[in-house]
DNA sequence: GAGAATGAAAC
DNA sequence: GTTTCATTCTC
């Protein structure tokens, strides 16, 4: 059995940082099983002939006696190092282990990537395309703050304030890969939608595919019984069916269009942040129901006329932003049914006239990203008529769809501040620091997004780099003397 | 400083 | 899931 002696500070990790205060960690049971192990092993060496082991070969030889350890043989060693570290708290109150990383961590294979990852890689693109170069890639200095600390750094409240803001996930962040297709992240935000003949009730089961893989090749197929996984929007694919309808499927607001009946039939898939994941049907709003606007006929000339859009229309209210939104990863589906929800039921009817084949069949969903000219926090739901009863694709903008304006989902994960929540003073004040991107200038991207939104989706980012550069995170990118007298404290989770 | 082992803790 | 660091000491 092990003694219960302080080990002594080895000389490595005395060098450690040359730093004399250094504090070691306390041993774990193998740690001190291995003390004892070699102690032993010099004990019995003392009467030998044969030279002393190697540590490495002793290192094996312990670890193989470790393993060939009951149980209950491991106790005493386990219970020690409990108390060791029972001791180590009370001989170092305040202690708290802190690697260094000395290589940047893996990039996870799966599984979406933070807002603040993604306004990083928009910020270091941009400076990278003012001076003219190519975007570097991850564990450049921009990957810097994603880093763990110092360790010595100390833990202000508004680095916990910050941290906690770090891990918050936003559905209204632009996606990457699409307006900005040479980030050097991976936007991996995948979404399961299935039929409700298909899915489970929510619970266990076969369920979908947790984390969808990514094919690495650029096309990809992926069909199971039970579960549709679609792909990014950055990679054209096919999808298998097995036969019947298609599942609407979608992972961003852009191009997918699903008619109103078959939205009420299907089932959403969301995660979150625990790992758990939760499904949900779309609920159509009392609005459209009464409105029935899955009857062609509704999109007929008698189309009552309604508001323009705009701050002036209560139905552009926005609501307020609440700190206790969960956080979860909302579906594209998810936002539709919430827009949908606050829809009014007005209808805005086009300005050209429908083409004729578009002039019957049954009126299908798009959800198409912000427009700069709305007001921040709306996004217009444009209807289109179709002759097919289902259509999905990217791609498929609305050439001249009748246009439903609606207002976005009051689900709002961004707890950062945007432009409409300053002062009105502030926001005079500040003018954007930089360009919108430029449209994306591949092939298949170009044919999915419309450069014109592309202004809209920057001033997501631009908003909410406004809300991280006032917490020190992008310093000496942005002058953020306009917000110095902002309290953004309703948007973060501060301990009193 | 690397190397051997296992496991706690952080990320 | 990945990385660091606890111990030890030779190479």
């Amino acid at each position: 059995m092990a003694s219960p002696q302080r080990p002594r500070q080895s000389s490595r990790s005395a060098r450690r940082n040359d730093n004399p205060n250094h504090v070691p960690r306390p041993r774990n049971a193998f740690f001190i099983f291995r003390c004892e192990f070699t102690r032993r092993h010099a004990e019995e060496g003392k009467n030998s002939e044969r030279s002393p082991t190697p540590e490495k070969i002793l290192s094996k030889r312990a670890g193989a006696a470790w393993k060939a350890l009951s149980e209950e043989d491991k106790r005493p060693y386990r219970d020690e190092a409990r108390e060791e570290s029972k001791r180590h708290g009370q001989e170092n109150p305040g202690y708290r282990y802190r690697p260094k990383r000395t290589k940047p961590p893996k990039r996870r294979a799966t599984g979406p990537i933070s807002r603040r990852e993604q306004v990083e890689s928009l910020v270091q693109m941009r400076e990278s395309s003012a001076a003219g170069l190519l975007p570097s890639p991850p564990g450049g200095p921009h990957s810097r703050t994603s880093s763990s600390p110092e360790p010595d750094s100390p833990v202000t409240p508004r680095d916990s304030s910050f941290h906690s803001l770090a891990h918050r996930r936003s559905m209204s962040l632009p996606h990457l890969d699409m307006a900005l297709p040479s980030s050097p992240y991976s936007y991996q935000h995948t979404h399961f939608i299935t039929p409700v003949s298909c899915a489970s009730s929510p619970g266990p089961g076969p369920g979908p595919l947790r984390n969808g893989r990514r094919a690495s090749s650029s096309r990809q197929r992926s069909y199971s019984p039970s579960v549709y996984h679609i792909p990014p929007p950055d990679l054209p694919f096919d999808l298998e069916f097995a036969g019947g309808t298609p599942p609407f499927a979608s992972f961003a607001p852009h191009g997918s269009t699903v008619s109103l009946p078959e939205l009420g039939s299907m089932q959403d898939l969301s995660y979150y942040d625990d790992g758990s994941s939760t499904y949900s049907t779309p609920q159509i709003s009392p609005a459209a129901s009464l409105y029935d606007i899955s009857q062609p006929e509704y999109f007929s000339e008698s189309l009552p006329m309604q508001q323009e859009p705009g701050p002036s229309n209560p139905a552009f209210h926005r609501r307020q932003r609440s700190n206790t939104a969960p956080s979860a990863t909302v579906s594209p589906l998810a936002f539709l049914s919430s827009s949908l929800s606050n829809w009014n039921g007005e209808a805005m009817p086009p300005p050209d006239l429908l083409p004729p084949s578009r002039g019957g069949g049954v009126p299908t969903l798009t959800i198409s990203p912000p427009e700069p000219s709305l007001s921040p926090g709306h996004s217009p739901i444009q209807v289109i008529t179709d002759d097919a009863p289902f259509s999905f694709g990217f791609g498929m903008s609305p050439s001249s769809p009748t246009s439903l304006i609606a207002p976005s989902a009051d689900i709002d994960f961004d707890r950062t501040p945007r432009r409409a929540d300053f002062a009105p003073n502030v926001q005079e004040l500040y003018a954007p620091p930089y360009a919108p991107p430029p449209p994306p200038q591949l092939g298949f991207m170009q044919a999915v997004v419309d450069p014109a939104l592309a202004p809209g989706e920057a001033y997501a980012l631009e908003s909410y780099t406004e809300g991280l550069g006032a917490f020190d995170i992008a310093p000496a990118i942005y002058d953020m003397s306009p917000f110095d007298d902002i309290d953004f404290s309703d948007f973060l989770h501060v301990s009193p």
